[in-house]
DNA sequence: CCAAAAGTGTTGCAATTACACCCATGC
DNA sequence: GCATGGGTGTAATTGCAACACTTTTGG
């Protein structure tokens, strides 16, 4: 996956730019959003940005370029705002209500000091497609782009509000993110190579909000033949040293 | 459901009309087409349009108006190039890959005699938004709009080949149908409102694509109560005359 | 030595599958 | 009367959920 913009995220230029040529770049009525789940023991989070100088909050979200796979742009546009890479992308929903518009936004721009033309396409009707990912909060930390005051995890029960109708989107997100967690060796690449039970236990707990027994959960992770157990075991915890496991690498992986 | 157009399918002025004035009226670089499934007892097949003229196979898609959302725009699609009318509509995938675009039809238009201009967005890179739906295409016949030679039903297995991405569009939108026969009331507007259990099994082993058991398949239909047996059977067929079951219609249907 | 986590197997229930016989009807 | 389809119940299996005791380790 070639770097987009280099390593830069968005600049105030970037957006200048984006509102003087985007026509001729971008794809004109279309937007990604990206649900973005992050995982770090025990605790599942969401990737949320807030808009610099107004009171809105919502999921990354960018404009698709004319020569770019919707996939692609989801890719980038996660990345050129907040600095996170990930290929697991997949696609949930498309939102298309006719009163769906980026209204809100002229008064974002305003207070930035950035001119834009009143009429300009993001400001009116959008599509949205939308995307959901699942990653590692431990190891990803996001940065934030111009456009941003914050942008980081929160916890996705006790999450500030969002616009848009991003509360709509991140329940769907959710929902489809849950319908994964059967697929063999789900949540594979959220862990690192040699992981214990009880942590991948924790990674499924999380995702479902539900509590799971220790011994049907292992009995589950087991069959297929899919984890192998190492005979080193995790030193240096508190308690008994649990095992450690692989994933057997020679077969496909769909995960997330 | 007001009827889009009048209750008139495309025409040629139609089409001339949207070359001169569709930029304004619609969504520039979107359409939406439609995987529509029909059950006859006891054949699945699925709603397939010709083009006038070339040698081009499709599913029925068509453009967003700007004033109306998706789900609607789906419906009327269908409708002004089918005639076909349905509300349960469903989206399963958005397809946005940059190589996407309608070049195809130039030479469709072309042979029609309709002036176009060569780079009207219909011909460049387009996103097209899938749907699915399930009716009876035996209540249910296909018209004609001006555009097309030939609109109707063809079984599932055994289809002509289709143009764009419409084969995979297809796989992909009988992959969500099966997935929504384990929904309460699955398929029930697809049959008379007294109907059989044997009808009603065959709708099921037309989607599936497989056989079932008649007696797990007649416990699993009437666990819930869902279903309600009437002192009536249905006579006139050949054989011993099956029991008329119908629809609680108290309970929330989801359905196709 | 105590608290807290991890390892391990069995049992019971529920859901699904497999299966066989009788009945009604048209030809 | 026979071939065909429809009606019905039970037995076997499978999958899943519930569950208790022992081991290890740090404090």
């Amino acid at each position: 996956m070639a770097p987009p913009h280099g390593n830069r995220l968005l600049s105030r230029k970037d957006i200048e730019q984006f509102f003087e040529r985007g026509v001729h770049t971008h794809l004109p009525g279309l937007c990604v959003i990206c649900a973005v789940f992050g995982f770090h023991d025990p605790n599942l989070s969401l990737l949320l940005a807030k808009w610099k100088g107004v009171n809105l909050w919502s999921l990354p979200g960018g404009y698709v370029l004319r020569r770019e796979s919707l996939d692609a742009a989801a890719r980038r546009v996660l990345y050129v705002h907040t600095g996170i890479r990930t290929d697991h992308l997949k696609q949930f929903r498309t939102f298309g209500g006719p009163n769906r518009t980026g209204a809100k936004l002229r008064s974002f721009y305003a207070k930035l000091g950035i001119r834009v033309p009143a009429d300009a396409w993001p400001f009116r009707r959008i599509v949205t497609v939308g995307y959901y990912a699942f990653v590692d909060s431990g190891k990803i930390r996001a940065r934030t782009d111009y456009m941003l005051d914050v942008c980081g995890w929160y916890p996705v029960n006790g999450r500030p509000r969002l616009s848009f109708n991003h509360e709509q989107a991140t329940r769907l997100a959710l929902e489809a993110l849950r319908g994964r967690l059967d697929a063999p060796a789900a949540g594979v690449s959220l862990l690192p190579k040699r992981f214990t039970m009880p942590e991948l236990q924790h990674l499924h707990e999380a995702v479902l909000g539900t509590r799971l027994d220790r011994r049907n959960f292992q009995k589950r992770m087991l069959e297929g033949g899919r984890l192998e157990r190492l005979a080193e075991r995790r030193q240096g915890g508190a308690h008994r040293a649990p095992y450690l496991y692989r994933f057997r690498s020679d077969r496909p992986q769909d995960d997330f």
